[in-house]
Formats: structure tokens, sequence, C-alpha cells
DNA sequence: GTAGGGTTAG
């Protein structure tokens, strides 16, 4: 060896092992000075190693910049160094890096380099994580095909993984999954998250039931993406099973772990169980202390909420965006008007975030619930960016029900505009106008509905019974099953009105008389589930149910009357927010 | 040196 090769391997040495110690970017930076003063600009060795370095330090823009360099060589880069590139921004959560890791397998191939098993995962998790990868991922696993390497299971469970990131995705997901002679727990974990993904939480909690039997023993990632289907139902003894199973599987409880089972209690109805968990956790993250501050707003407990709010303060963590959505959610559901005001005006003057449509959209839910419709609209017109969708509908509500019909008439005429086949904002003007009383407007809603072909969202509550998830879906056909559930409707009807209870008929769109509206109302997915409930379950034991749209006024009017008559708790869990209705009052106090 | 996972207005 002369002379200058030892001299080279000695300096390639040094940097390597100084990039070992590096374990802040300071030193990253200092490290980097070294490598371009020793003229290690082009070697392969040094700049794979600063690139998984500086991607472990999340600070690979000083590695792209070395490497993007008028002085480095890219000719001298190998497979292994154009794989690390990949890996490392694929692992990133910037969609311009995630796209720079797939221009990096072009360019590799582009130098006739050939990618290994190992590039493909890297390389498809870059694209699943990159903007529309229905577009790349097809492409990317006929190259997986062609350059022999589709069968790998590594190679097969990230496909699994991006076919489940494209929308509606997971039936290319599945047919990954079927077609593999031999899966591991990736491979399920893969498709149950895929499943979650897209909305899809029977089918995920079904998967991993048969994953179960198939003898592959569930990890801490697979329950974690079963805890998100738990969420996502509503499904509390699924909770509880799962929090069990971890504990008896001695599953390690990492901090995700920790996070989804807080959160899936909380979001299933056992705030307590969220918190004792949340109390337990041996370290906890920004995450953590965000899902019990919904946790609590969705159950109206806005003064907690806030008190956790200040506490995570005190612990030194500081806030981000999405905390502050839980907080100001907290304080719209707990009618705390100043809080919110403060809390919204402290996001930008002491933490220098700046505020989103989402905290916006706190605000004026947190003006209307508190009947300050004014006011409301006064912070819509003040507001930085354009009222969307979503804002409109919060309004037209607080119109609705403090009374002021013209203006929410005339928002609703404008959301009509911009979303013409959006169910919901017909429903919306239609109890606009029948609390008018314009009984012919009423009824023009629904021809213009039936005209255009607009359909309603259908209700669909969820209830779990012996460790099945019921679905009960507003006016499904009179089953033969549920022959007893449409009776037991019927015979709730009558008890409560003996009780006093009046069917509050206005929500109805139909243009049916009032009769038929009465039967409209008992079809509707809480009303048999409940029915359901108090023939199956004993005495006194609590209902707890999840449906997917808002409790309508007259179900929520016979849910107080069902509390104190038949003596049960029911919660219910609507689009928004928790109910807990006992003994004939509700715990949103009638704001919702 | 490879794959799957946690919070987000109404």
């Amino acid at each position: 060896m002369n002379k200058s090769n030892s001299k080279r391997r000695a300096a390639e040495q040094y940097l390597l092992s100084l990039l070992d110690t590096c374990d802040s970017i300071p030193k990253l930076h200092q490290a980097q000075a070294h490598l371009l003063k020793l003229g290690l600009h082009s070697n392969p060795l040094v700049l794979t190693k600063f690139t998984s370095t500086s991607s472990s330090l999340s600070s690979l823009s000083s590695s792209l910049s070395l490497l993007f360099s008028p002085f480095s060589s890219p000719h001298l880069y190998d497979s292994f160094l154009f794989n690390t590139l990949i890996r490392s921004l694929a692992h990133s959560s910037l969609p311009s890096f995630n796209l720079l890791a797939i221009s990096y397998f072009s360019l590799m191939l582009r130098r006739r380099l050939l990618p290994n098993k190992f590039t493909f995962p890297f390389l498809l998790k870059a694209i699943a994580a990159a903007p529309s990868p229905h577009l790349l991922g097809p492409q990317a696993h006929a190259a997986a095909i062609k350059f022999t390497f589709a069968d790998d299971l590594f190679v097969r469970n990230t496909l699994i993984h991006m076919y489940s990131c494209c929308s509606g995705g997971f039936h290319s997901a599945r047919k990954v999954f079927d077609g593999m002679p031999k899966t591991n727990v990736v491979s399920w974990s893969a498709m149950i998250g895929g499943y979650v993904r897209s909305g899809l939480s029977n089918e995920a909690v079904a998967l991993f039931r048969e994953m179960q039997v198939s003898g592959v023993r569930p990890d801490e990632v697979t329950v974690v993406a079963v805890l998100s289907a738990c969420a996502d139902l509503g499904a509390l003894e699924l909770g509880h099973w799962i929090k069990s199973f971890v504990e008896r599987e001695r599953i390690p409880k990492t901090l995700p772990l920790c996070n989804a089972l807080l959160d899936a209690l909380a979001k299933c109805g056992d705030i307590d169980g969220a918190l004792k968990v949340f109390v337990e956790m041996p370290e906890r993250s920004i995450v953590s202390w965000t899902s019990v501050i919904d946790g609590l707003a969705m159950h109206g407990r806005g003064r907690e909420a806030v008190a956790v709010f200040e506490e995570m303060r005190t612990a030194g963590v500081v806030p981000d965006d999405v905390v502050f959505i839980g907080v100001l959610s907290a304080c719209s559901h707990a009618g705390m008007v100043d809080e919110g005001r403060r809390y919204f005006t402290s996001m930008k003057s002491e933490f220098g975030i700046e505020p989103k449509i989402e905290h916006c959209g706190c605000m004026v839910d947190l003006f209307s619930r508190a009947g300050m419709v004014e006011q409301a609209m006064e912070f819509v017109q003040s507001m930085p960016m354009s009222p969307n969708p979503v804002i409109w509908r919060t309004l037209i509500s607080a119109c609705r029900v403090h009374g002021k019909l013209e203006l929410g008439e005339s928002i609703t005429r404008n959301l009509l505009a911009d979303e013409p086949m959006h169910g919901s904002n017909y429903v919306l003007l239609s109890n606009v106008y029948a609390l008018s009383r314009r009984w012919e407007k009423k009824s023009e809603i629904r021809k213009v509905m039936s005209k255009q072909g607009i359909k309603k969202v259908p209700g669909c509550s969820l209830l779990e019974f012996n460790g099945e998830i019921h679905e009960f879906i507003a006016g499904d056909e009179l089953h033969s099953k549920y022959r007893d559930v449409f009776d037991m409707v019927e015979e709730m009807g009558r008890k409560l009105k003996l009780a006093g209870y009046v069917p509050v008929l206005s929500e109805v769109l139909l243009d049916i008389d009032e009769e038929d509206k009465e039967d409209a109302l008992h079809q509707h997915s809480e009303k048999l589930a409940i029915a359901f409930a108090l023939l199956k379950t004993a005495p006194r034991t609590t209902i707890r149910i999840a449906k997917n749209l808002r409790v309508c006024a007259d179900c929520h009017l016979a849910t107080k009357f069902i509390s104190k008559v038949y003596d049960r708790d029911i919660v219910v869990r609507d689009r928004n927010r928790f109910h807990h209705f006992r003994d004939g009052l509700c715990s949103c106090r009638d704001f919702w």
C-alpha cells in the first residue's frame, strides 16, 4: 500500500469513529467540517456513515448538502450508499424527502447500479409515505418483480403496507397478503393496520382474530393497530380484553402501545381507565398528553382537560398545534368561553404557533355553543383564512339552536352552492325550515334531494354484546331476526309517552304525515341498538353505543327518558362527544 | 444495513 493510500485509510477510519460519537447536531456539523477538510467528500463509506448518522439525528439536510456539493463525485457511489440514502429519506416525515428517495432510486438505476433485496423495502416505504403512492407504487412493484425480489418476505410485507397507503388500496394489499406462502407477525400487522387506515375497523378486528387462530403471535405493533380499530369502533369490551391480553402475554408496553391503549379506552367511554393508564406510564410524549386532553374534552370534563394541559406545561413539555385543538375543544364542550379565548390568543403570543383552520373551528364552536352567534360570525369574518364547510355547518347549527333562522338560511344557501352533493347540508337547511315552520320550503328540499340523487348518510350505531359487535342501521329493512327489536322500540315509545315524552318530529326529513314521522324516528339506529340492549342485557347494566352521526334531538330526548324509565345508564358516543344518560339527564346538559 | 405502530375542529 502506498503512502497516500494509507493516509486516506487513516483519515477514513478517523472520520468513521468520529461519526460514531456524534449524538447531537452540533457534533455532526463539526464532523462535517473535518470530513471536508480531509477531502473525504467523495468517499462512499464515509458518506454512507454520515448519511445514516445525520438521519438518526433528524438532520438529513446536512447529509444532502454534502452529497449535492459541487466537490462530491456521485460516480463513486455504490448500491450500499444508495440504499442508505433511500432508507434515510424514506424515514423522513417530509414528503419532499420521500420523493427525493424515489428519485435516488432512479438515479441508482441510471448509474447501472443493481438494486438488491434491501433496496425495495426502503423504496416502497418512501413511496407509501410520499403523495400519490397509487401512481408509483405499482411501478415499484413491477420493478421488484423484474429484479426478482418480489417474493422476499420483507419486500412483500412492505408491499402490503405500500398498497394499503393508496386510497382504496386495501384490495391490492390483501391480494399480496393472500398470495404469501409464508407470513410472519409483520405481514399480519401490516394488513390489520391497512384495514384501520381504510376505515375498515371491523375487518381489522376480524383479521386479528384470524391471526390468533393461525398461531402467529401478535406483538406490540399488532396490538397498537388493533387498539386503533377499537377506538374507531368504540368497542370497550374489546379494549379491556386487549389490555389484559397485553398483561397476560407480557407484550412490551412501549410508548406507542400505552398511547394507543389510553386513546382507545378514552374513545370507548372508559375515561377513568384511560387516566389510570396515563398516570402509570413510565414515560409520556406530547401524544399521551394530547390523548388525555382530547378524552376529557369528549366527555365534557373541560376543567380537568385544562388542568392536565397546565400540568403538561409544568412538566416542561412544549405544546404543539395538535394539543391546542384538544384544549380549545375542551373549552368549547364545557362552555368555558373566556378560557378558550385566552388559550387561543396564547397560541401565537406565548408559543409562536400560528392557529390553523381547525383551531378557528373550535373557536366558532365555542361561541356558537354558548349562544354568542354574533361573536361567532364576527370571528369568522376576522379569520386569516377563508372559512370551510365545517365552519359554516358549525354556524348553521348554532343558528338553528339559537333561533337565528334567517342567518342560518342564508349561510346554508351559500354552503349548498359550494357543496351541492353533500347530504348533511340539506338536512341542516331542512331543520332550519322545520324550526321556522316553513313546511313548503322543507318539502322543496326533499324534492331537490331526490331529483339530484343526493343521499343522507345513513345513521349507524354499534353495540358490543357477547364479544361481538352488532351494527344497527337507521331504517334498515325489517329483518326477521330483529322483529323483537322493532316490537321493543314500539313498546319503549308507549312507555316513554306515559312518562311524559313527546316525540320531536321537526328533524324528520321526509315529507309525510305525523304518524309516519314517528315511525321514521323509531327506526333511528340508536333506538334500535338501545332496544336490543334492553332485551338482551341484564337489568341495570350500562348500555354503550357508538354512532356515526350526531344524536338527533328526538333520540337525545328519548334516551333521557329511557335512562329514567328503564333505570339504565346509557353512554352514547356520537360524532362529536360522549353523552352519559342517567336518571333522565344527560352529561352534555343538552348542549351538543 | 431490510418490513408493520400512537394524538388532530364539527
